[in-house]
RNA sequence: GCGGAUGUGGUGAAAUUGGUAUACACGCCAGACUUAGGAUCUGGUGCCGCAAGGCGUGGAGGUUCAAGUCCUCUCAUCCGCACCA
């Protein structure tokens, strides 16, 4: 028979369709499997990024089952957001049927792809019952105090229209449209990460063994935890004066208090308090104003390009020397982290000697190397001895540290503090396509949560999606509602949240029971058995890219901290093993729309068929590293199938693997058992720890090539049911075709190694003189040291005339090697 | 600047973790079958050299009987963060 790959897996699609293949089982006394791969957007169509995606995480799904767990291995779809918004407003669609009918023809395509999704536990976060839950869980994070509203300085992009979270701010610009974002002051709702800041870069440790380390790393530094000094700094009688009393000090923070004694001016933020007071008491000349508006305007990509002050006319009194500091505003220094202002110390830091040079603003040298001369033309920033520093003149720099903030916390003038550079996650969005936040607000009760029984607070459908303002604001009478508290008219809270917030539970959801789905989110119970398992906690395998190494990973891990908190579960981390995939590239750059180098899952699953573009996808690269696309290599892995398929007519039919007497084999016929046997092993690595899936893909080949270079159909046939099995995970349709024929698919389970295969009577060693491999010898394998010696020298003699023997190495099973001189 | 990775044939990549470098595949070359081949099968293919042989894992050293693998220095590329006090 010729192998036809649509009719083959349209077929086996639909048996796995009609025999609920791969929903798991609600039995939870079986070891389980939970494998997840980071659902889509529904853009419209898979992207060969996802194809990748999928491909690894059905791969595993089916290797599991195989191997006798209970896998869930579910899908849905991050389904609100920004995109389909303004597909609405080019298309003049409404952003549910957009969403919706992209789903479906999704879910087409994962069909086609073969991918052993659960069915029954498809969800798309946009689906009214799942904003039900999420709402339930934001009122209770309220309730906790875990979600607060405050007005302040926001990132807002004048293209969307609409506040981003910092970790949606990239180089200053917006992540989704790249326009330069502007701060904005108004209200908006956050979550309270940093009150876990501590315990989200502490439990790093334990994803040591199961994430990436660039993503540990990634997200260590997001959440930058630095520990220091922080101290007030006090006005002098004259500028005490000249703020009218207003102020008396401010607070600044260091993480080098061993530099206290080089403190030769002190710099402000131009958002800071005591510099707006300045500007509105016109405590300082126009021509000041004026510049320190102009650093409040621009851009934090220009604010970088240069330093640039204003003398506030004021000065501190130093806390350990009683000396005036002059005190600036300063555009280098941020108002959101530490308290906006900062001692500077020019000679021991590159920014502040900078800023000293230009506005010649004197340098206090306080470290100097412990050998060697201080140099004048730069700040000194590594450790070494204190001098001119009072007490603690002649201490190392490093270890002064403690003593210094010691000195400080006795004389109750400042204490150790640790600040953090991860803000608290902003989550309020002005756009129509996301969830409702569920509060009204009432003009003598203020914020009033929805009651539960009244969710979901569904979005209105009869909208006008215009690009203009918020839809929900605009609606002539979703807002309006009465205080659930006092019964006054009230309006309902217009923001939506951010979808990140959907992506931050849905695994959790995946978990829960379908026959459940209506009452609740999840169960306790399911939540244990799918979460946590063999002292493991976390979803067993996450796929999926390394753009969401710290907004997507962070903040699920977050939620899962607070759900915690919350009682809903108890342990402390979502994903036990994260494997993130490299990108797929064509013509050495990432596959782009814009770019015009993609290739169409679609097209090219109609030319080739699925287990062609899984193959291929797997062959090409491992998983971590980039794939470059290549359309000759894809015919190959098209070609490797068709020859697997048409070599299979060397099957004879069983329902057991053939029992085999190896002893009596030729020796081609037990080179391709060993070959065979060797690819069942290199399997189980491959699955279990390194997965690389293409060295398991060349195994086969290798097994395969070993089989055709002999005839017995015992031998052939064992090795298709081993390889089949194998094989399964990575083209599915073309093995069960072939196992289905021939060995009623029974072959599709766990296979036993059977170690004769491996033993030989003689085995082939390298030899080499002085480490440099000469010739070969084939030796018995009881041969002993001494005689496979004498027939290294025998073979290699040419190489040893004139030459002494001073050693003599045999590596078992390997090479020798014979150390000369002469 | 700080942090994380990666450098192996013409190409994608292997190497049992210190033991015969380049498995497997793509490409290329030759042959067979063919009216034909962008089909299929067989063989060859690291580089230099007619050969003997020599040289080869970004570069330079080192440890070792033995180094792609370990150590020191260095170069290049990619990614992330970045005036974080």
């Amino acid at each position: 028979m010729e192998y036809n790959a649509q009719n083959l897996e349209k077929k086996w699609q639909e048996y796995w369709a009609k025999n609920r293949s791969f929903e798991p089982s609600e039995d939870f006394t079986k070891e389980k499997k939970y494998i997840l791969s980071m659902f889509p957007f529904p853009s419209g169509r898979l992207h060969m990024g996802h194809v990748r995606n999928y491909t690894l995480s059905d791969t595993f799904a089916r290797y599991y089952r195989q191997q006798g767990f209970n896998v869930l291995h579910p899908i849905g779809f991050d389904s609100f957001g920004m995109p389909a918004e303004n597909a609405a407003i080019k298309n003049g669609s409404h952003p549910k049927g957009w969403t919706y009918d992209n789903i479906e023809y999704m879910k087409g395509e994962f069909k086609t792809l073969g991918f052993s999704f659960s069915k029954e536990r498809e969800l798309a976060t946009s689906d009214e019952l799942y904003t039900k839950f999420e709402q339930g869980f934001i009122i209770d994070m309220f309730e906790k105090g875990l979600l607060y509203r405050k007005k302040g300085l926001l990132n807002w992009c004048p293209h969307d229209q609409t506040v981003l979270a910092n970790e949606q701010v990239v180089d200053g610009c917006c992540w989704r449209c790249d326009t330069p974002i502007v701060k904005k002051d108004m209200n908006q709702y956050y979550f309270k990460i940093t009150e876990y800041a501590d315990e989200l870069l502490a439990d790093l440790s334990k994803l040591e063994n199961g994430w990436p380390k660039q993503v540990l790393t990634m997200q260590e530094n997001w959440i930058g935890k630095s520990n220091g000094l922080e101290f007030d700094l006090f006005f002098d009688d004259m500028s005490l004066s000249k703020l009218n009393n207003t102020f008396k000090s401010f607070d600044v923070f260091t993480t080098r208090p061993d530099t206290i004694y080089g403190v030769s001016y002190t710099a402000l933020a131009p958002e800071h308090s005591i510099v707006t007071y300045m500007i509105e008491n016109s405590l300082i000349s126009e021509e000041a104003i004026a510049k320190i508006k102009e650093m409040k305007n621009t851009s934090s990509i220009d604010r970088q390009k240069e330093k640039s002050g204003i003398d506030l006319g004021l000065h501190v009194v130093h806390p350990l020397t009683g000396k005036k500091v002059p005190a600036w505003c300063a555009n280098f220094v941020l108002m959101d982290y530490g308290s906006g202002a900062v001692m500077a110390v020019p000679a021991h830091d590159e920014r502040d000697f900078d800023f000293a040079k230009k506005y010649d603003l004197p340098i206090n040298a306080v470290i100097k190397p412990f050998d060697g001369e201080l140099e004048s033309d730069k700040a000194y920033t590594e450790v070494g001895e204190l001098f001119n520093s009072g007490e603690f003149d002649g201490m190392n720099s490093k270890k002064s540290q403690y003593n210094i903030i010691k000195y400080f916390e006795e004389n109750s003038i400042g204490k150790k503090t640790t600040n953090y550079k991860l803000k608290d996650w902003g989550v309020s969005r002005q756009r129509y396509w996301g969830a409702p936040i569920p509060f009204v607000h009432c003009d003598d009760c203020g914020i009033v949560m929805e009651k539960k029984e009244n969710l979901p607070i569904a979005l209105p459908q009869d909208v006008e999606i215009t690009g203009e303002g918020n839809p929900l604001e605009n609606h002539p009478t979703w807002k309006y509602c009465s205080c659930l508290k006092c019964g006054k008219d009230a309006i309902r809270e217009t923001d939506t949240m951010d979808t990140f917030v959907e992506s931050s539970w849905y695994f959790l959801r995946f978990c829960a029971s379908p026959a459940n789905w209506e009452k609740e989110a999840f169960s306790k119970e399911q939540i244990k058995y799918w979460m946590h398992q063999k002292g493991h906690e976390g979803v067993d395998h996450y796929i999926g890219g390394i753009e969401h190494a710290i907004l997507h990973l962070l903040y699920a891990r977050f939620f899962t901290k607070v759900f915690r908190d919350l009682g809903y579960l108890d342990f402390d981390e979502p994903f036990d093993r994260l494997l993130t995939q490299g990108m797929v590239l064509k013509d050495g750059a990432k596959m782009s729309k814009s770019k015009g180098n993609t290739v169409d899952p679609d097209a090219l699953i109609e030319k080739y068929g699925a287990d062609t573009a899984r193959l291929f996808i797997l062959f090409a690269a491992p998983p971590t590293q980039e794939l470059e696309w290549n359309d000759s290599a894809v015919e190959g892995a098209y070609k490797f199938i068709k020859r697997f398929f048409d070599r299979s007519s060397n099957i004879l039919k069983t329902d057991t693997i053939p029992q085999i007497e190896h002893a009596s084999l030729s020796k081609d016929e037990k080179f391709a058992r060993k070959k065979v046997y060797e690819a069942l092993k290199r399997a189980n690595d491959v699955y279990n720890e390194k997965f690389t899936f293409n060295t398991l893909i060349a195994g086969t080949m290798e097994a395969m090539n070993a089989l055709n270079t002999q005839t017995n159909s015992e031998v052939w046939t064992e090795g298709y049911w081993i390889l089949t099995s194998i094989m399964e995970p990575v083209i599915p349709h073309v093995c069960w075709q072939i196992s289905n024929e021939n060995f009623s698919l029974n072959n599709l389970s766990k296979q036993k190694i059977i170690e004769e295969v491996f033993v030989e009577d003689s085995v082939t060693l390298g030899v080499s003189i002085n480490g440099k491999r000469r010739c070969e010898i084939e030796v018995s394998i009881d041969a002993s040291k001494e005689s496979i010696i004498d027939m290294a020298k025998e073979k290699a003699a040419k190489w040893l005339e004139g030459q002494t023997i001073v050693k003599e190495i045999v590596v078992p099973n390997k090479l020798v090697n014979l150390v000369v001189k002469g």
